[in-house]
RNA sequence: GCGCCCUUAGCUCAACUGGAUAGAGCACCUGCCUUCUAAGCAGGGGGUUACAGGUUCGAUUCCUGUAGGGCGUACCA
């Protein structure tokens, strides 16, 4: 099953059909807000444009077409031409009732699943080695977390790796400046913290102390055994910090794999695409060139050796892409990177389709880019001082707030203080991933703290409180199992839920076609907004007529059910109460 | 220079990809806790969708131009 506009749609589609008309124009949608009518069709405008005839009066034919077919008696309350050639719909409750038993029994919600045994592989988060995490590895690790859940959810293996920049001269750095300060006892992570800038300052300034680090770098790709192990003593701790931070977001990795996984491949594949003439030199260094000849833009080549032999990130990044598909063999790899890169992966991705690593028909490849995180001034964000805000710091200066905003509610009284925590993490944890996924992914916007550490209105803590009060009502009524309701009953109370709880699998499909979270945020907010105002209206608990009673406590698990749904894509968990 | 993206309410963002009267949240104003959680609900004010043209039954959405902003443009990632 599919949703309601779906369903309307097929019948659209048939009327359309038997007509002559082009199908594709067929589509049924839900009815802007204050049309009278629950669906609209816009199709008759469309074609009569085509067919240069009147629209009204094609309009006319197609709903008297929908009216002949006796498959259709028991669906319309009303279905009526407006405005240019509009086509209107609103159905009968009983078939919104009888739509809606079917969706409660449906373990999808209507959402279909796709062939099985396909692979998608997600590639965000990205953080580098030794450097701290700061807020701008945020939209990456939460965007691309969402989109792995709802990969898996679409019915794919779906499978995220952190990818991590393990491997460039910021490694040499750190090992040229740790072989001139002459030590060798253990690493530690406030050390790398301060090595790394230290090391990178001083390569900036002096070409010597670059050389150094070079060199060094140069060493461990060529496999030093020294630099091999000192290398992997400092990786280690970095993953370490890596995993704190991810864990406290609850950001989760399939695979904890690096640029450095790739370097096996490298070799070969230079000699390949030597081979093949497809790399060849110029101005001393081995490039792929990736210009066609009817772009707009000069497409500079990708680059895959320097002219001192050194590898690039777009080196790594085709053979990492040579390891995926040998490892997992996925139709799709989706880079959640920032957008700021579009150009690079445009060259990465021209090189795999033209050297036949990654053939057109068997596998896409997709940057699914995101706006960069400015600050008030419209520029990419900093901090007062001019660096960037460390991830730790924001987030712990959100659960700060939480755990404020439950002691002056006063709702931690009778907790204790696992208890207390363990909310105050989770409404914090819900608020900044609300508060970023919420924005279109492609588009910049303004990192505003306080909007982020935010608990009311259109916010992840919000969500949560409907989500967590539906749950408290459920556990009054004594309804822990599914509810067994024989009848539904819509009345002018709960239309509008009904309706609202049969939209999922439209704004679903429509997210992962975009790959856009924000689509289920907007949902998510808008139907638990609903649900609050549908609570206010209907006093549940106390309702005399049993059947109403039973039937309203099916919507209200149902929304629960979806809610919960919704919020699990988006990577937020739920407390028992808050 | 060339290319890509952006400009919607005081602020931060939507708008189901060309549909009807452009929607939310915050902020501001008015009500509502003696029946299910007020992190809430009901209502109000606030818009020439940067500007000027064009395409068409119909434009925030598509095209051209102008202004403002961001980003990218061969050996950093």
């Amino acid at each position: 099953m599919g949703s309601l506009s779906q369903e309307l749609t097929l019948i659209m589609c048939k009327a359309f059909k038997a007509l002559g008309l082009p199908t594709e124009h067929a589509r049924v949608q839900i009815s802007g807000q204050g049309q009278a009518a629950q669906f609209q069709c816009n199709g008759a405008m469309a074609c009569a444009k085509i067919a240069r005839k009147n629209p009204r009066e094609i309009a006319k034919n197609i709903i008297d077409q929908v009216n002949q077919n006796t498959d259709n008696k028991d669906i319309f309350e009303d279905i009526s031409i407006g405005g240019a050639g509009f086509i209107n719909i609103t159905l009968k409750d009983t078939y919104i009732a009888t739509h809606l038993k079917n969706l409660i029994k449906d373990v999808r919600f209507g959402i279909l699943s796709v062939e099985p045994n396909q692979t998608i592989i997600l590639d965000y988060g990205g953080p580098n080695v030794a450097k701290a995490m700061h807020v701008g590895h945020l939209r990456s690790s939460i965007i691309g977390d969402s989109l792995r859940r709802m990969c898996l959810h679409a019915g794919y293996e779906a499978i995220g790796d952190v990818h991590m920049g393990d491997w460039g001269t910021p490694m040499g750095m750190i090992l040229s400046e740790l072989d001139l300060t002459g030590f060798d006892g253990e690493i530690t992570m406030e050390m790398l913290a301060k090595i790394y800038p230290k090391a990178s300052a001083a390569c900036k300034e002096d070409k010597n102390r670059m050389a150094l680090a070079r060199e060094a770098t140069r060493k461990l790709q060529d496999g030093n055994n020294y630099y091999t192990n000192r290398w992997r003593e400092f990786i280690d701790v970095s993953i370490k910090g890596m995993k704190n931070n991810f864990d406290a977001l609850g950001v989760h990795f399939d695979e904890w794999k690096g640029e450095s996984d790739a370097h096996p491949f490298i070799k070969d594949m230079i000699e390949d695409l030597k081979s093949k003439n497809i790399a060849v030199e110029s101005e001393g260094a081995l490039i792929v060139p990736v210009a066609h000849d009817d772009d707009k833009k000069e497409l500079p080549p990708l680059i895959l050796l320097k002219s001192d032999g050194a590898v690039l990130y777009g080196t790594t990044d085709l053979a990492t892409i040579i390891e995926r598909i040998k490892s997992h063999n996925p139709i799709k790899i989706i880079y959640v990177v920032d957008q700021r890169q579009a150009l690079h992966f445009e060259q990465v991705f021209r090189a795999a389709r033209k050297s036949s690593i990654a053939p057109q028909d068997s596998i896409e490849l997709i940057h699914a880019g995101f706006g960069t995180m400015n600050g008030a001034d419209g520029k990419p964000f900093k901090t007062r001082d001019g660096g960037v805000m460390r991830l730790e710091g924001l987030i712990s200066m959100a659960i700060e707030k939480a755990q404020i905003r439950l002691d002056e509610a006063a709702l931690a009284k009778d907790m204790d203080d696992n208890e207390r925590d363990d909310i105050a993490n989770k409404v914090a944890i819900a608020a900044l991933k609300f508060a970023d996924l919420q924005n279109n992914r492609s588009a910049d916007y303004i990192f505003d703290i306080d909007r982020m550490t935010s608990f009311e209105g259109k916010t992840g803590p919000y969500l949560l409180y409907q989500t967590v009060r539906i749950k408290s009502l459920l556990k009054k009524a004594d309804a822990q199992n599914d509810i067994a309701c024989e009848e539904l009953k819509i009345t002018n109370s709960d239309r509008g839920l009904a309706l609202l709880l049969s939209e999922l699998p439209d704004h679903f499909d429509n997210a992962m076609k975009l790959y856009a979270p924000h689509i289920l945020c907007d949902y998510a907010f808008k139907l638990a907004q609903e649900f609050s105002s549908f609570y206010g209206n209907c006093h549940i608990l106390s309702e005399k007529d049993e059947i109403l009673k039973l039937s309203r406590l099916a919507l209200c698990q149902q929304t629960y059910k979806q809610l919960s749904l919704i919020l699990n894509l988006l990577g937020i968990e739920i407390p028992a109460r808050m």
